[in-house]
DNA sequence: ATACTAATTGATAATAATTCTTGTTTAGCT
DNA sequence: AGCTAAACAAGAATTATTATCAATTAGTAT
């Protein structure tokens, strides 16, 4: 099954013009291997258990290419500064990917959202956050549509 | 109007047994002046205008005890290193604030979350993301009710 | 009003994640 | 086998954040 997927990241990353090398793979398959929601750290840790001279620059690179093919994708929005809320009324947030700006959004609904049961019972929500991530009005792309 | 609302701050640094310093309080109002959700970054500027000798740690220092007070509250997740997402069935996460481990949420409820029609209308929606925070099974404060 | 003391400040060094630079190697093609 | 653009490793640079520490100061007790 790993045998499978490796053979499609390989066909994927030559179909898009890149070149397939053996620390490209072995990143790949540290990524299937270590758990659920891997660091760049994690990943690096385990590859260099089998390629010792691998630097983190090519796990940082092969990563960037793995999210260009819709390989993995980034949880959370982590390199920017902090950001802080200063309206403390519940409010949920559009988060424009290219400008970054961030905006409210009040609608009684979306505090609704509920965590399903079974999951509620091994896990103490503290309060939660819905984010739409999209373009904004200045920085929506010239022909995409908006629906 | 901001005078009532430096007045409610000082008080409130007081009753915490924390100093009320001029660095401070310039800090919350350029908080209040600045725009919705600010960078570190971009208070230190505002603030600089005023007391030009201020120190970026000050800054943080200040928004740190601003946390506390609970007058703002950190926007996204940032300070820590990127994750990347491997399952790529559409889905949301429950992030323990403790040891950061973030676990999928599979649940059809809340890919049917949806923006009111009025913000559709200026933002190109790509995606969006439910994130449920709290505490892990294995972090759970000692006295805690999960509720 | 003056003095005391612990909290706070500013300057600076240290960390941590990420990106950039550069010289060398190599995958894919001829 | 040879060519070349892409990718590599090593390490410097950048950016956000935190830690250290001597000097200053807010709040309190004289
Ligand atoms: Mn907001
Ligand atoms: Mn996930
Ligand atoms: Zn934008
Ligand atoms: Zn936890």
């Amino acid at each position: 099954m790993v045998e499978r997927s490796v053979r499609n990241i390989t066909d994927r990353f030559r179909q898009s013009g890149r070149k397939v090398t053996p620390q490209r793979v072995a990143v790949f398959e540290a990524l299937c291997e270590g758990g659920g929601h891997p660091t760049v750290d994690q990943i690096y840790r385990e590859v260099r258990q089998r390629f010792p001279m691998i630097s983190l620059n090519t796990v940082y690179q092969t990563m960037e290419a793995l999210v260009d093919l819709k390989v993995v994708s980034p949880v959370g929005h982590s390199l920017e500064a902090a950001r802080y809320e200063t309206d403390p009324a519940p409010h949920h947030h559009t988060v424009c990917i290219a400008c970054k700006r961030i905006t409210d959004v009040f609608d009684a609904a979306l505090g609704r959202v509920k965590l399903p049961r079974a999951v509620k019972d091994r896990f103490q929500v503290v309060g939660h956050r819905v984010e739409f991530y999209g373009y904004c009005a200045d920085c929506r792309s010239p022909g995409a549509t908006n629906r």
